[in-house]
DNA sequence: CGGATGGTTTTAGAGTTGCTTCATGCTGGA
DNA sequence: TCCAGCATGAAGCAACTCTAAAACCATCCG
């Protein structure tokens, strides 16, 4: 009888293409994933793995079990997940992930009522761009990750992923003191063409998109600055040093004097919260979405 | 991560009705089996085996996982004989049954045959009537029984067998040697009405044949004697006690005087090999299938 | 050419698992 | 009430599977 151990370390080996990156995936040493290959071999009488320069290359057979196995461990994670469902109640472990701003004005009040409602139910809560949580969930880090995409740009989301919207979050232009359009009801972004910009942390999803849209209406988008956390960029906004763009989400006070301006063409990122399809039916993943929704 | 093994287990509990019957076919103790299920029960958080007089009941949590269990199962020997197929060789080992006339009559030659061809397959042979043999292949026992049924009375195959056609065995009626029929060229089934008949084994499949067939033609058919052999009974026919049928298969010399005589309507059973459905694409299942063939 | 580097395999040893045996507990029928 | 049948629990032993460390191997680069 094949051992789903191993079925599985094969897997992540087609996955992530080394056995030290397998090992990494499943918490163990490349040693560890090595002997079970070789235990995996000697069961099945084939050659599962050949050297490949520095690394190694699957067989035909390999690939041939490695599609079974896919089957094979997606029918088992479905079947546990069938059982908590039939179980009903909330219980257990569940890993979550947010992006920085949902961690702040999303997270902390949904958790509270999660707790509340489910107090067996234990969540271990980390901070993670979407970029990084996404992978983390799907190779089984993270059960749940909060994340999102801004309308003029739907977030790609990785196979065997299943995503429900948590809210939209809309987000103003904030000017300086003394900048001209200060005293507007509204503005177009297209108004401001020209002006310096303030970023967040360079590789984030956030950043990246503060570029394209902006290039949407200049052609060379001047990101002067950067700054982690919104209340360091509003201080930079009230020297007069450039504008930012301010989801209402976890909007912290803003100082005197700067100005908060919503657009004519509103940009609104939509929230979600993402999960392995395979475990869909679990009751802490339900519980955690419910309870996302109504902290809005 | 649920474990093939334990799976295994509850599976054979709600198959076979109790944790000593699954003992037995997993061929350990009942106390590994209780161990085993006690760990599952551990690991799913869920009562899975309620104790119901002196044995045990599953659960609808059980019930529920002995679902999943099916067909992840049936799913793993799929992806094992799907490997086998891919290598393509001939080896291991196949364990078979035959009934008794095949065991004499068609197993050797073949057996002699699928050793010269595939000398790296290690064939276990054993005699067995196909009632006893079929189940033995459902639970795993065996891996292929050859098995017949009369062309009047189909065969039941139990779910997730699958069977093939090896050749198809003429019967005739064996006389005494002062039988008032003993001359002709051929006999009518109900010319015999009244006569005394010997059959075989009295629990197996031929003897529950002999008797539906001759009440087809004598509302009380006398099945007077029986023997295991069909040397003894040929020397009760030889001595006048009644008559037989006799198939073509593994038929030995007759002794002097008795009367071999064809049927007018002919009696013939149709031989087959019967195997797990999931282990059909196992080459030792195909070359024992093409050796059994090619042995008529 | 030769050492540094990134990766895999081998070996030895420690901890864990899972089996068997034997003892115990529970239930239903003689 | 006792016995037979079935399930569970504890102790001991064998087998497994992990980690750590060292050996091995192909590539890259000075």
């Amino acid at each position: 009888m094949l051992d789903l151990e191993r079925l599985r370390a094969l897997h992540s080996v087609a996955t992530y293409g080394s056995v030290s990156a397998a090992a990494d995936v499943l918490h163990v040493t490349t040693s560890a994933v090595s002997q079970q290959l070789a235990k995996l071999e000697r069961e099945t009488g084939q050659k599962l793995l050949e050297r490949n320069g520095r690394g190694v290359r699957l067989t035909d057979a390999a690939e041939l079990l490695v599609a079974h196995a896919e089957r094979i461990l997606s029918l088992v994670e479905q079947a546990q997940s069938d059982l908590e469902a039939h179980r009903g109640s909330v219980v257990g472990q569940l890993t979550l992930a947010a992006f920085p701003t949902a961690m702040r004005g999303l997270v902390p009040a949904s958790l509270r009522r999660l707790n509340a409602d489910h107090p067996d139910l234990r969540v271990l809560l980390r901070e993670e761009d979407p970029l990084r949580s996404m992978p983390l969930v799907s190779r089984g880090d993270l059960d749940m990750a909060v994340v999102q995409d801004w309308n003029n740009e739907p977030l790609p989301l990785p196979d065997g992923l299943q995503k429900g919207v948590i809210c939209d979050d809309v987000a103003d232009v904030v000017l300086p003191p003394d900048h001209p359009l200060a005293g507007r009801d509204e503005v177009a972004l297209k108004e401001l063409a020209g002006d310096p910009w303030i970023s967040s942390s360079p590789d984030s999803i956030c950043c990246d998109w503060l570029m394209r849209t902006l290039r949407a209406v200049d052609s060379e988008p001047r990101i002067d600055h950067q700054a982690y956390e919104f209340a360091t960029q509003l201080s930079l906004v009230a020297a007069g040093l450039g504008n930012i763009i301010l989801p209402r989400l976890g909007r912290c006070d803003v100082p005197p004097g700067v100005v908060v301006v919503p657009l004519k063409e509103p940009l609104s990122r939509r929230v979600y919260a993402v999960w392995r399809e395979e475990a869909a039916r679990r009751p802490a993943i339900r519980a955690a979405v419910t309870a996302l929704r109504s902290a809005v």
